[in-house]
DNA sequence: TCAAAATTTATCAAAAACTTACAAAAATCT
DNA sequence: AGATTTTTGTAAGTTTTTGATAAATTTTGA
């Protein structure tokens, strides 16, 4: 049996009944639990279930509100394996800055075994774990830019200005051998701040971002501790940025 | 048995009786009081339940205002005749503090040819536009109530204190001849602050707000310009109310 | 009020489940 | 067909969960 019409039918299963073992899986499908395993890792990647000890359990789906939709699609799985592996760099517990973007949203949908605090000017993230007794969310506040849902102007400035947190989770439209760029000043302003309150500063950007331009610079690779990208990112360009003093991992 | 799936049946059980003693569930699950215990105490970490010494209950919802879900369906009808009434009320280009809560909610289902400015600490309210460049939408932070959909705390107060606004449109858990009152200080303390910044109030309870208690008191008449509710809201007491220089307007 | 009984918390070893690494098998490409 | 890539199953080591027990706490009943 193909592996893909295989996870199209344990999706199906799932949301039929909500919850499945792997050994419940494993006898359905006559495929070994290992299978089934890498099956859910896929799947979840796809952001449709949650692994759990013994099993997998399906997502309840959000309001469509916040699916990025035109952005998110293009990259999604790059997207994806860079926000996995981003958040097994976060300790349970820890405080967070997160900005707004798909590729930090990415990060957010992995955290929710961490019981992360988290601090955030993006609505989708605050969205996700509204109900999530859990996770602490706080909002920072601010004007709701309408185009990537997030929130900038003062108010959110001053709210990243007044904590300080373990680390800071941001995006970003571009990055080369200088350093990170972005699209807009109000963007800047703001992750400027967060940079500013964060002990330790993580950038998470997909292959296409490193070597591409944006519009204005945000800081250079001083400011920055560790960048999780994925492969396809151009090496020498990743040779430079690392001697730098920056740690890359490679999702 | 997954443990996920036992917490499952666990919640519904407890829904089913109301009360459980450890030794029942352990007897019905087949598993030790022990791994009952860590069950329960997962499950009261997402206040569903509520673990007594020698069992676990479960948590009465509140029939108060703020709680979205199940309740904005029982009543929703009368809650959308008040939500346009009041946003019969409001004039174009102006500037709103909103407040969360269904009824509050209703209000900005309608407000969208008004093109206002609109501050709120809701998350709900702030979806509802975050992709509309007609209205602005200003957040003002805090720390997200879980389940509520609204955030409270030092920055909301903040926010509100430091802006001026021509009208807050507001909700509450109940209402009688003294006042208007509410479940929780937290929201209290948000709500005195968007009096204190706002030229007009305007409250909007329906009907079956008008004469029930909730926990603390909120503010009295003197504070409110404007009711709103609909028919089916005591005649008698809407009387006193009106005696009290508040204009009353039955949608 | 005190002491016995019951319940909770903390701790630890065993069991179950997870991850990683690697070799065999299947599928795809040249 | 032969080489390369992808997929699959197995095995070793690590982490999480579970059940049992002892110490601390709360409740009960005189």
């Amino acid at each position: 049996m193909l592996s893909e019409r295989r996870q199209r039918l344990i999706e199906d299963y799932l949301k039929e009944v909500e919850f499945a073992s792997l050994e419940e899986l494993s006898e359905k499908l006559d495929v070994s639990i290992s299978t089934i395993r890498r099956d859910l890792t896929r799947i979840e990647a796809k952001g449709q279930i949650r692994r759990t000890h013994g099993g997998a359990r399906l997502v309840e789906q959000k309001k469509d509100e916040y699916r990025f939709s035109s952005r998110q699609q293009v990259e999604s799985d790059s997207k994806d394996r860079v926000g996995a592996a981003c958040a097994d760099l976060i300790g349970p517990g820890q405080n967070l800055l997160m900005d707004g973007g798909s590729t930090v949203f990415a990060v957010a949908r992995y955290l929710e075994p961490k019981s992360p605090h988290i601090v955030t000017n993006c609505l989708a993230i605050a969205d996700l774990y509204a109900g999530n007794p859990e996770i602490e969310v706080i909002v920072t506040g601010g004007v709701v830019y309408p185009r990537l849902q997030v929130l900038v102007g003062e108010l959110a400035v001053y709210a990243y200005r007044s904590l300080s947190a373990d680390i800071a989770i941001m995006g970003g439209g571009g990055a080369n051998e200088d350093g990170i760029m972005n699209s807009h000043l109000l963007l800047i302003e703001i992750q400027r701040a967060m940079i500013a309150s964060a002990q330790r500063v993580i950038f998470c950007l997909d292959h296409t971002k490193i070597g591409r331009r944006s519009f204005t610079p945000l800081c250079n690779w001083d400011a920055v501790d560790i960048l999780v990208t994925n492969r396809g990112a151009p090496r020498d360009l990743l040779q430079k940025i690392e001697a730098q003093g920056v740690e890359i991992i490679l999702a």
